[in-house]
RNA sequence: GCCCCCGUAGCUCAUUUGGAUAGAGCAUCUGCCUUCUAAGCAGAGGGUAACAGGUUCGAAUCCUGUCGGGGGUACCA
């Protein structure tokens, strides 16, 4: 993390003050705690008020330690640290602190914060807030993967749109980011389509809207199947038969095959989703005998009721199968064999899965298998897969009150969202900017926004509802909002007659409501590496919101008279710094929108 | 039964490793466009953070128990 010099600032002040102040304590502490300044960095908070500071240190817990109350330590620190902050430089005071109750408040020189921000974002443009901490070490990212011959539903979107954000984020931060679509195009499901196929399927099925027919067909599958548990039955031999190449049932596959490919294409295109790697189940047919002949090496499989197991031997969890009693494989072989492929493939530095938190113990098991097979294989830690696998869970998407299932037809198609979304933004258009000339797309993009931004906006790991007014609203915390402050900016950029630059004066930046804009410009760098530690877009989210609101804040802020005072103005200084902050506030808006994965109009 | 997750304003959610008076948005109500995009801004009301204990200088956050909701629990993925 790229260091502040500020806090840097800030941290040896306060360590001398400390040294000073408690000179008896300093002596049989040594440079440790609050008296040593990357102590006093690493434990900076931000306080709860932006108003209070940009960054503060409680000093409660060295309460003990100093013999001294909280509040007492802070009054006396406060003037020694800014005592050392003025005399350490000839220039400005760079930092001021203030003590509030048990807490060392500080507050970067207005001008001094403005002019180093505005002027490394204008200088890095469109890379402020990357970094190299990745060193081009590589993850691979598995997203979305849905099950081939079932329509796109909302609940995918969740995972898709995480692994598509989080993919950006790391190349950002410079990893060598892989993102993998693993499509469900295998398994006792197809033994299910097949036998709904044959029952009450025909040619037409597959001719118009044929997902919608595939997702009629899976559902009365399972209606039926209440009643009539033989269906079942057929429904995994069907599948056995595909497994062995079977021609009809071959043939039927690549059908519903294909008509889901397209279908997902489309779906990906209008989201703007992309992958480096798409693959599928089937991809792994002919890989998993070697795989499980790995296991059975390991010694780690045993047979049980017909079926081949792993036992991980944990209480808790079920053993892993990886044939049925049948001969038939599971999802776990295939995603064992992946595992395995992707190792010897890309040496990963790691793996990630994201995938509802429904499948956090099947993730253990599988992580445990990986674990016993290397322990028992004897690799070594610095070739060994395990450890570098790890699940991104999160949390449902709700319909109502129930978890959206496709089994039960519980199910909200995602075009029919985004399209009623994009709908209510062309009418929005028409009302308020008629003359748009690309309408269409901005529409789209406006739709395909307020969509995409309602499964970022919530911490993952949180359950979702899915609720029709919250997505087709786009007021307050949504993503048309912030597109729409963007197009704002945007709109400033043209009115705009001069050339921007951040050769300015800043003293006229030095208002409360730009420094608010202002900090949360430098915060930016900080909130990707957030996102990326805790693989959450919603850190970025958060911001964005944020920065948007202050910038619409200070956007509308009035003068003495009453009257709005105004970005751009005769008086050219001042337009000329200010439009220096609108500048770099666009591009930070600019590129978080990208790295959730929301394109930013430039006039809506 | 056992295991995991969740419970914060009428609703949807924030509060990052425990920190300051628990904050936003939606909805409701009140203001603000003859000049930079009102998809905006300003303001009002709205809280026993499910409940009861415990740890701590300090708990929405950690621990224990109770209640409520969701998920998982070998031949689905």
């Amino acid at each position: 993390m790229a260091k502040d010099k500020f806090k840097i600032s800030f941290s040896e002040a306060t360590a001398a003050a400390f040294k000073s102040l408690y000179a008896d304590k300093y002596e049989t502490t040594g440079d440790n705690q609050v008296f040593s300044s990357d102590f006093i960095y690493e434990n900076l908070e931000k306080p709860k008020d932006p108003s209070m500071g940009r960054f503060a240190l409680p000093v409660f817990r060295f309460g003990k330690l100093l013999e001294d109350k909280p509040p007492s330590i802070a009054a006396k620190v406060a003037p020694e640290s800014n005592k050392f902050l003025s005399s350490s430089l000839n220039g400005p005071v760079i930092v001021t602190v203030e003590a509030a109750g048990g807490f060392l408040n500080a507050r970067p020189n207005a001008e001094l914060a403005a002019s180093s921000t505005i002027v490394a974002v204008l200088d890095s443009g469109r890379d402020y807030g990357n970094s190299t901490v990745g060193q081009q070490r590589k993850i691979l990212i598995e997203y979305s993967s849905p099950n081939i011959a079932k329509p796109f539903g909302v609940g995918h979107l969740r995972s898709t749109m995480i692994g598509n954000s989080l993919r950006k984020i790391f190349k950002a931060l410079d990893y060598d980011t892989m993102g993998i679509n693993f499509l469900g195009d295998w398994g006792t499901q197809f033994g299910k389509m097949i036998v709904a196929y044959r029952r009450w399927g025909s040619e037409d099925t597959l001719k118009n809207n044929s997902v919608q027919n595939l997702l009629d067909l899976y559902v009365k599958f399972h209606e039926t199947a209440k009643k009539n548990s033989s269906l079942e039955d057929d429904a995994r031999e069907a599948f056995k038969k595909l497994e062995q190449g079977e021609k009809s049932e071959t043939e039927l596959w690549e059908k519903l095959k294909n008509i889901s490919l397209t279908e997902f294409d489309r779906i990906y295109k209008i989201l703007g989703v992309e992958f480096d790697w798409i693959t599928s189940e089937s991809f792994l047919n002919d890989k998993m005998a070697a795989a499980i002949a790995r296991l059975e090496r390991a010694g780690l499989t045993s047979v049980s009721e017909g079926a081949l197991i792993v036992d991980i031997d944990d209480p808790q969890l079920p053993p892993v199968l990886l044939r049925k009693a049948d001969g038939a494989t599971l999802y776990a072989t295939r995603d064992i064999t992946g595992l395995f492929y992707r190792w010897q493939e890309h040496k990963f530095h790691q793996s990630l899965y994201i995938v509802g938190s429904a499948q956090s113990d099947y993730f253990k098991q599988l992580f445990k298998v990986i674990e016993l097979m290397e322990k028992s294989e004897n690799s070594d830690a610095s070739n060994a897969m395990s450890g570098k696998t790890k699940h991104i869970e999160f949390g449902w998407v709700k319909f109502g009150d129930k978890a959206m299932s496709t089994r039960q037809g519980n199910i909200v198609i995602l075009e029919d969202v985004i399209d009623k979304a994009a709908e209510l933004a062309r009418k929005r258009i028409e009302e308020k900017n008629p003359g748009l000339k690309t309408i269409e797309e901005t529409s789209r993009i406006i739709g395909t926004g307020a969509v995409i931004f309602s499964q970022l906006s919530v911490r993952r790991h949180k359950d979702i509802r899915f609720d029709w007014d919250q997505v087709l609203n786009f007021e307050g915390e949504t993503g048309p909002y912030l597109q729409y402050t963007h197009a704002r900016l945007c709109s400033l950029l043209r009115n705009y007659k001069g050339t921007v630059s951040s050769d300015i004066d800043y003293t006229l930046l030095a208002g409360s409501e730009e420094s608010r804009v202002i900090d949360l410009l430098a915060d930016f760098p900080d909130t990707i590496e957030d996102a990326a530690r805790d693989y959450d877009p919603f850190y970025i989210a958060a911001m964005l919101l944020k920065l948007a609101g202050a910038f619409n804040k200070f956007y509308q802020r009035k003068n003495k008279q009453g009257k709005s005072d105004k970005i751009l103005s005769d008086d050219k200084e001042l337009s000329a710094a200010r439009i220096a902050l609108v500048k770099s506030t666009q591009l930070v808006i600019n590129k978080g929108l990208y790295l959730l994965g929301l394109e930013a109009p430039q006039e809506m």
